[in-house]
DNA sequence: GACCAGGCACATC
DNA sequence: GATGTGCATGGT
């Protein structure tokens, strides 16, 4: 059935272009930014980040957490993103000298790990890190995968991450371009449908079995 | 003027 | 271990 609504939501929406970020390192700080945010505003910080030349782990290193807290300010809760990002920056320094591909390399599970060790990254900017700037095939799932999942009937409505995640692993390849499309179809789907009973109308997906009630 | 957005950490029970 | 809450800007 998962595979059923992915060949359903790319026929009607199409490939989505997901993440839009022009280079792993600007995929990662996205992926922190846009934490319980519209992506609309993390493009004005990360707007400001490039202005400020400080798209790099050198400039990030060296930026204060107050002058990051100003730059990166548009994005929201911009105290705590600028905790976060400079854990994630002071781990890069210090475990791998501040080499990106360092920090992604090794079996999947355990770069995933070794993400989820940072303070500030947790499962799902995890996934979006190894999946989006790694390439590597880790599940992406946020609240309208879960969601879209209750609705229709695959999971729980109290499935933690890690079963919905496996859900979808277990029922798809290892693919990270499928993946990828995947994650960006069902934020695609589920922005227009599924946030009220009432959304139903066009969706792609409303001649699936679904709950009945409330 | 509520309500929400590609979450997460921490406190409390 | 399961809920509840703070974080905070900009769009709808």
């Amino acid at each position: 059935m998962l595979r059923e609504i992915y060949d359903r939501l790319y026929a009607a929406y199409g490939p989505q272009g997901w993440w839009p970020g022009q280079t792993p390192t600007e995929v990662i700080i996205g992926a922190v930014l846009t934490q319980n945010t519209a992506w609309t505003n993390v493009e004005r910080a990360i707007a400001n980040l490039r202005r400020a030349n400080a798209l790099s782990w050198i400039a990030l290193r060296d930026l204060s957490e107050a002058e990051l807290a100003a730059l990166i300010r548009p994005a929201g809760t911009y105290r705590v993103k600028a905790v976060r990002l400079k854990a994630l920056v002071n781990y890069l320094w210090q475990h791998h000298q501040g080499c990106l591909d360092s920090l992604l390399a090794g079996p999947l599970d355990q770069v995933r790990d070794r993400l989820l060790s940072i303070h500030g990254i947790g499962p799902e900017t995890a996934d979006a890190i190894v999946l989006y700037a790694g390439a590597r095939p880790s599940f992406v799932v946020d609240a309208y995968t879960k969601r879209l999942l209750h609705r229709h009937l695959l999971c729980d409505e109290k499935a933690n991450y890690d079963q919905v995640r496996g859900l979808f692993q277990e029922a798809l390849p290892p693919n990270a371009q499928m993946y990828n499309e995947y994650h960006a179809l069902l934020v695609a789907v589920g922005k227009k449908h599924c946030r009220s009973r009432a959304d139903c109308d066009g969706c792609p997906l409303s001649d699936l079995p679904h709950v009945t009630t409330p």
